[in-house]
RNA sequence: GGGCGCUUAGCUCAGUUGGCUAGAGCAUCUCGUUUACACCGAGAGGGUCAGGGGUUCGAAUCCCUUAGCGCCCACCA
């Protein structure tokens, strides 16, 4: 055995980490009949660097990875890297901004082109930085959701779903997105609390001196409302349904309708229909076959449709016009203060403006359908369980998926338009002619969802495709053995986002849910409870903190004292103090190590008798603290683990045994002395196991000192001493 | 409007199916320069477990209720 240095803060975690990874330790090896166990990492977007969040799931999955390594069982985590549609291209047009150029400047080849040099770029420090956390992942089976193989899946999924009537194109009222120029789903659209304006106008009856109210936050769509609805149960209203407005400023002919998802409380009960910009007044307009007229564009400018005197102008230029000319009118009844919500970009911030586009969707019912009941019947399960009516609530109440997207990066859609015949082709690969025989055909300009293809990540990262779609082998036999992997570990926040679409993707495509677990974490926040982000300037740089206080301690710090799914509160204080603890145990190790000058193990039995009670009592606590620590790794009670080997080798060992042994180690006769050893050497030893998968550089780093054959990486988890 | 969660020591949080004098880290105080470690050790103080009601032999834990806070979802015109 060899002395440890007085000082571990030159601890060279790269050195530890090539031992790892040039020995093979992250690849599993596959054994027929062996349950395997395995994890799909979250590929994280590689459109900048990690933060503080990525440390979350890196720890937590590196801990079960590594527990389950340690068991014996053959062990995958597959790394991985998302392109992240829109968040990219946004973040790569921002960097385009700084030269004073648009994607447009470029053109699509070029700007896809640069963004996917970007991208390579940012990947390979991700990398670097998952390397630094101590990510034991299988960097062999890394994928990339654009690479072709990948890609290739993705549109056979497309295809599938198309065929089946599960994806399908329709003019629909969508969330555009007027900075991104693009379609978004429901859920990239936040809602935000703003203060506006209700103002109420008066409408008046044909053939009559009376009037409607209604009332609007957005006065310019009146140019486009094709009727005006009111409860069917408003006794207030009851007399007039049936009979036509004239609609002020354009003189059509508007019909009063009737419809349940009137709100009688709300405004004067009379609500104006704008099918073309209001999703609400769109699903009422379909009820009643009511004409749609666009009013405003996607560059958010008034149409020809608008009439004469607005047309052309911005919406909100168009708004101050139409109520100063109801007011000269007459017509404006009142303007109040109102609050109301109003949806943004999740990307970029901007204003939604909802509108009619052409689009493509998925189908979702029946895949939800599906979705729903693998939780319900417990072939998945959710930890911690709370979050199962969260999905529930979510995937009962879920709306068609629109998956098209006006940009340029990502997977384009791998539809193609006959020019000549009009015949829609849908294939994997380029055709190159109709079936009428034109070569005259157009691809779809449009690129899918991001989601769309992470929602197939489990099974097309393992070799899932079109062959194996249809009954062969995959190529490497991955899928085959892997799936349905074991758990999916990843951040509340994109449980919609992410994990319903791989379940309801995973069904679809594989027939089987793609995880039997899902584990879920909170939020990082900082000692005063605020969101860590760049732009508060609270958030903490784990990589800056790997070089202060190294890996370990962040990792500690990261699942210490915070129940699963619960909202993460970090400190430096609280980092330094698992520096601390490192140091704790380095120098524990150290001293042992000091006075091991010799030894020689040997098997307990031999030394049963000369145990003294002490021994037997550490001995005992550190088979209890193993029993508790495999049953709360098993329960991905990570903080319950954690702070059973903290309390147990601080506490117990270092404040107990260590002093009581000193004795015997320094004075004792030389049996006495080789009990003592055999204690320290044994508890040390099985201690550093227990540690490892929490703080794997430290206790690896020791364990090289200890004679051991093979590293403590793909050393055996403990049961007794 | 619907749903979920939180309220425990000065601070940040644990507390598994109800069961010994309610725990940890940090902070505070006292003592200790013992040959692993001051990034340490020994010890101490500190809590009507948000308020009220109920079930029970027994409640921080289960049920009801009130108040405050946070989050998510939703078509608030």
């Amino acid at each position: 055995m060899k002395e440890l240095p007085k000082h571990f803060d030159f601890l060279d975690q790269t050195k530890i980490y090539k031992l790892w990874e040039d020995g093979g330790y992250f690849k599993p090896v596959k054994k027929a009949g062996v349950k395997p166990f395995s994890i799909i990492m979250p590929p994280p977007n590689a459109n900048g660097f990690l933060h503080i969040g990525h440390a979350v799931f890196v720890t937590l999955e590196d801990i079960t990875i590594r527990y389950h390594r340690m068991k014996g069982e053959p062990t995958l985590w597959l790394p991985g890297a998302d392109h992240a549609g829109i968040q990219t291209q946004v973040v790569y047009e921002k960097e385009l901004l700084k030269q004073g150029k648009t994607r447009f400047d470029l053109g699509r080849d070029e700007f896809y082109k640069q963004t996917y040099d970007f991208t390579m770029g940012n990947k390979k420090i991700m990398e670097n930085q998952l390397r630094e956390l101590g990510a034991s992942c299988d960097w062999s089976r890394e994928h990339f959701t654009l690479e072709p193989d990948i890609s290739k899946s993705v549109y056979y999924t497309f295809k599938k779903m198309y065929d089946d009537g599960l994806i399908y194109r329709g003019e629909r009222i969508i969330n555009w997105c007027p900075r991104c120029g693009t379609a978004l789903s429901d859920i990239e659209v936040i809602h935000k609390e703003k203060e506006g304006k209700l103002t109420y106008i008066k409408y008046p009856i044909e053939n009559s001196n009376d009037f409607i109210t209604v009332a609007t936050t957005r006065p310019e769509t009146m140019l486009g409302d094709t009727a005006v609805a009111v409860n069917p149960g408003d006794k207030r209203y009851k007399k007039y349904i049936g009979l036509n407005l004239i609609l002020p400023l354009s003189s059509r002919k508007i019909p009063i309708i009737s419809d349940e998802a009137v709100d009688i409380t709300f405004g004067t009960g009379a609500v104006k229909i704008t099918p073309a910009h209001d999703p609400l007044d769109f699903e009422i307009s379909e009820r009643h076959n009511l004409d749609v007229i666009e009013i405003i564009s996607k560059d958010l400018k008034m149409t020809k449709e608008a009439g004469s005197k607005y047309s052309g102008l911005k919406y909100n230029v168009a708004r101050e016009k139409v109520i100063e000319n109801l007011k000269k009118l007459n017509l404006v009844e009142k303007q109040d203060n109102f609050i109301h919500s109003v949806g943004t970009c999740e990307r970029c911030k901007s204003t939604i403006e909802p509108l009619i586009s052409k689009q493509w969707f998925v189908k979702i019912k029946p895949l939800a359908e599906k979705a729903i009941k693998s939780v319900k019947s417990g072939e998945i399960k959710f930890t911690p369980k709370r979050y199962e009516k969260v999905y529930f609530n979510w995937m009962e109440n879920i709306r068609d998926w629109c998956i098209s997207r006006q940009i340029w990066w990502g997977h384009r859609i791998p539809v193609y338009y006959c020019q000549d015949c009009g015949e829609i082709i849908v294939e994997v690969e380029a055709p190159n002619k109709c079936k009428c025989g034109s070569k005259n055909i157009m691809q779809d300009p449009d690129t899918l969802d991001t989601w769309f293809s992470s929602g197939q990540w489990p099974f097309n990262t393992l070799g899932w495709d079109k062959e194996v779609s249809k009954g062969k082998k995959s190529k490497n036999g991955d899928f085959e053995y892997f799936y349905p992997t074991s758990v999916m570990e990843t951040g509340m926040d994109i449980l919609f986002f992410w994990v319903a679409r791989m379940i309801m993707l995973g069904i679809y495509c594989t027939g089987k849910p793609p995880f039997t677990e899902v584990v879920l974490h909170g939020l990082v926040r900082d000692n005063d409870r605020q969101k860590m982000s760049k732009s508060k300037g609270n958030s903490v740089d784990p990589l800056g903190i790997v070089e202060i206080y190294g890996t370990d301690a962040i990792r500690m710090a990261l699942v210490f004292g915070t129940g699963i799914g619960n909202d993460i509160v970090i400190s430096e204080d609280k980092i330094k103090g698992f520096r601390n603890f490192s140091t704790k145990i380095w120098n524990a190790s150290r001293y042992i190590l000091m006075n091991l000058d010799g030894y020689k193990n040997v098997p307990r039995g031999t030394l049963e008798k000369m145990f003294t009670k002490e021994d037997l009592w550490i001995i005992k606590e550190f088979e209890k603290t193993t029993e508790k620590i495999t049953n709360s790794l098993e329960k991905h009670n990570f903080h319950h683990a954690a702070e059973e080997i903290y309390e147990f080798f601080w506490h117990k060992f270092c404040d107990k045994t260590i002093e009581d042994t000193k004795k015997r180690i320094y004075e004792g006769s030389d049996k006495e002395k080789m009990v003592a050893k055999w204690v320290l050497f044994n508890v040390l030893s099985g201690s550093l196991k227990l540690l490892h998968p929490f703080m794997p550089f430290v206790t690896e780093a020791i364990w090289q000192n200890l004679n051991n054959k093979t590293p403590l990486i793909v050393s055996e988890w403990p049961k007794k001493l």
